[in-house]
DNA sequence: TTGTACGCGTTATCAT
DNA sequence: ATGATAACGCGTACAA
C-alpha cells in the first residue's frame, strides 16, 4: 500500500520542473523540448503517474464530468438510457456520475447538491417534476440543465429532449381506433408533468380526428413511482363497460401494467389489444408481443449528451432547445380488430 | 451565472474565522461556542453554502467514493444490482461512480484509471477477466476492490461475492435430470471464468449423481459478450440429436438465447425444457414462464458494499473473505417431464 | 524553452 | 474556544 506519485516526483525523478511535467501533459498551454518530453513521458510510464482529478479540478475550476440523474436503473428504459449516454460521454472524454432518484423529490435533491459539490459542468436528467426552485438554482450556478423523456414546464431556461408525444400517443390511439375499438383505457403519467399532458392530448385528439367521445374514466394519470399502473389496470378491467384497448403511455409503469395483465389472465388480444410505451428488449418475447411505441434510447441520449456538452463548451445559442425525435411505432400482435374478438 | 460561495466568504459574512466554520461542518474535529456556531449556521444557510468536494478530498486524500465497474446496464441484472448498490451506498453517505465495460478490456482498464484518478476508496466489479495486472495494481495502491457476481481467480486478495454457483447448477440441472431428461444442454460463461468453470462443474456432478454421462456437446461455453447465447442455442437444436433440456447459466447471455428460442418458434416446454440464471422481471412475462436461479441482487448488492466500506474503515480481517449466498430455485412452467412431450 | 511562485477551497496543526 | 497558517496536487501567469 504505497502512495501514488505526484507531478512533483515525476518532475524530480525526470529531472526538470513541474511546470515542464505540466506542459507534456497539457500540450496547449506551452511548449516543450522533444527530449525533454520524451524523457518525462518514460519516467511517467515507469512511475505509473496519473493526475489526481481532484487537484486539478480544484486548479481550473471545473470537473469533464456532468450528472446523470435518472429516475430507476431497475427499468429497463432508464437503464439502456443510462448505458448509452456513458458510453457517449466517454467517447468524448467526459465522466458521468450516475445517480438515481426513485421518483423521491428529496432523493433527487439530495442528488442534486451531491452534483453541485463536485462541481459538474451539466447535468442530464429525467426529473421527477419537483424541486423548481432547486433546478432553477443549479442554473444560476452554471450548471447546464438538460431534461430527457420528461421536463417541467415551469421551469424556463432548460433543454428538452424528448420524443414526439403528442403525435405519438396520437397515432397509438388511431391505430386501435382504426381497428375499431371504441372504448380504450390510458395509462398516463401524472397530469402534472408534461409527459402526461401531451400524451393525453394525442389521446384526445385522435378521438377527435375520430369523431368519438372520450369516456373519462378510461383515462387513467397514475405516479411514475409505486404501483399504480398494475392498479390501473385492475380497475379499467373492472368496469362495468370495459375497455377493449388499452394503451400504456406511462413508461415507468410498463412493467406494472403488463404483469398484472398476465397475472389477471387476460387474453391479449382476444379480450384486450394493448399497446406500450417503450420498447424494451423483452417487450417482444412476451406473449403475445407486444406492439409499442419505441422511444429512440440512441438518439435520446446522443441528443441530450451534444446539448449539455455544447452548452459547457458555449458552443451553443443561449436560447433554450426543446428536441423531439420520432418515436416508431412497432405494430405487433397483441392488438387485433374488435369485430374478431370473439369474447366480447 | 454567479460563482458558489466558498468557505471564507461564510467566515467572512458570519464575523469568525474559517476555522470555526470548518469545525461546525466537521464537529468532532473540535468544539465551538454555542452562539457562533448558530450563527454560522444561519449563515450557511443564507448563502447556499456547500463545501467543494474537490478541496476536501485534496485536503484529507481520500473521497467517500466507490466505483461500480459494471459489466452492461443495458442488461437487468446489472441494472438491477447498479440500482441496489447505488441505493445502498447512499444510505451509508457514499457517492457512487458507475461505469460500463461492455465486457470490453480495454474499456475496463480505462475506467480502473478514472477511478484511480478520482482516488475511490473501493471499487465494486463484475470484471471481465482480463487485466490482471491493473487490478493487482489498484490493489497495491491500496484500492480495496471487492468482485462481485464473477471474479478472477488469478488475483489474490480480493473479496468475492457471487452465489452458490456449483450448488445452484447442480440443483438446476437436477431438476431437469429428476424429470427424466437425458441430453440436457448448457450455455456457460466461458472456461476462462470462474463462474463459467464452477456451473459447468455443477452441471456434471449433478449428472455423475444420476450416473448419467455428459456429452461434451451439449456444452457451450460462450462469451459474456456479443450473440454467442443465440448462436448456442441454434447451433444445439440444430444437433441430430437434440437436447430436450436447456440451462442457460450465463446470466450475461439469458436475453439472447431466450430471443433465439423464441425466434425458432421453439415449442416449451414442449420441446424443450428450459431454465435460466437469472430471475429478472421479464422472465416470468415470458410465454410460457420461465423457471429460473434467482440470484437474490440485494443480498450480493448488501455484501459487496458491506465488504468495501468495511475495508475502507479497516473494519475488516485482513483475510480477503469469499461470501456465496444462496441463490433460489423458481420453479415456474417452463419444464416439464420427458415423457410427457409427445414431440419427440 | 524553462523554472518559480502563487492560487484553487478545505482540513489540520498549533499557538493563543 | 478561536484564529493564523501550512499542507494537499495541479495549473499557470510571470520572470528568466
Amino acid at each position: 500500500v504505497k502512495k501514488a506519485p505526484t507531478i512533483r516526483d515525476v518532475a524530480a525523478t525526470a529531472g526538470v520542473s513541474v511546470s515542464v511535467v505540466s506542459r507534456v501533459l497539457n500540450p496547449e498551454s506551452g511548449p516543450v523540448a522533444p527530449a525533454k518530453r520524451e524523457a518525462v513521458l518514460r519516467v511517467i510510464d515507469e512511475l505509473g503517474y496519473r493526475p489526481r482529478a481532484a487537484a486539478r479540478e480544484l486548479s481550473v475550476g471545473h470537473t469533464p464530468t456532468i450528472g446523470l440523474v435518472v429516475a430507476d436503473l431497475a427499468n429497463p428504459f432508464f437503464a439502456q438510457l443510462a448505458d448509452r449516454i456513458v458510453w457517449e460521454a466517454r467517447g468524448h472524454g467526459v465522466q458521468v456520475m450516475v445517480m438515481t432518484t426513485q421518483e423521491d423529490p428529496y432523493l433527487e435533491a439530495d442528488s442534486l447538491d451531491t452534483l453541485l459539490d463536485r462541481s459538474v459542468g451539466g447535468v442530464i436528467a429525467t426529473p421527477t417534476g419537483a424541486n423548481v426552485e432547486k433546478w432553477a438554482r443549479l442554473q444560476s450556478l452554471g450548471v447546464n440543465v438538460v431534461f430527457v423523456d420528461r421536463t417541467i414546464p415551469e421551469l424556463s431556461g432548460v433543454d428538452v429532449v424528448s420524443i414526439e408525444n403528442v403525435g405519438s400517443a396520437r397515432r397509438a390511439t388511431e391505430h386501435l381506433l382504426g381497428l375499431g375499438h371504441k372504448r380504450i383505457g390510458l395509462i398516463s403519467g401524472p397530469v402534472s408533468t408534461s409527459t402526461g399532458r401531451s400524451r393525453i392530448q394525442g389521446y384526445q385528439s385522435a378521438h377527435e380526428n375520430f369523431s368519438i367521445s372520450v369516456d373519462p374514466q378510461l383515462v387513467r394519470d397514475v405516479p411514475f413511482r409505486g404501483d399504480g399502473g398494475g392498479d390501473a389496470v385492475g380497475s379499467l378491467l373492472a368496469l362495468p363497460d370495459r375497455p377493449t384497448g388499452l394503451i400504456v403511455a406511462n413508461t415507468a409503469q410498463v412493467q406494472s401494467s403488463v404483469r398484472r395483465l398476465v397475472q389477471m389472465g387476460t387474453s391479449i388480444p382476444g379480450d384486450l389489444s394493448v399497446i406500450v410505451f417503450d420498447d424494451n428488449p423483452w417487450t417482444e418475447l412476451t406473449s403475445p408481443p407486444l406492439s409499442a411505441i419505441r422511444q429512440p434510447i440512441d438518439m435520446l441520449a446522443v441528443h441530450s449528451l451534444e446539448l449539455v456538452l455544447g452548452r459547457m463548451q458555449g458552443k451553443l445559442p443561449a436560447a433554450p432547445r426543446t428536441i423531439e425525435v420520432n418515436a416508431d411505432f412497432v405494430p405487433r400482435s397483441s392488438c387485433a380488430p374488435l369485430l374478431l374478438s370473439p369474447t366480447r
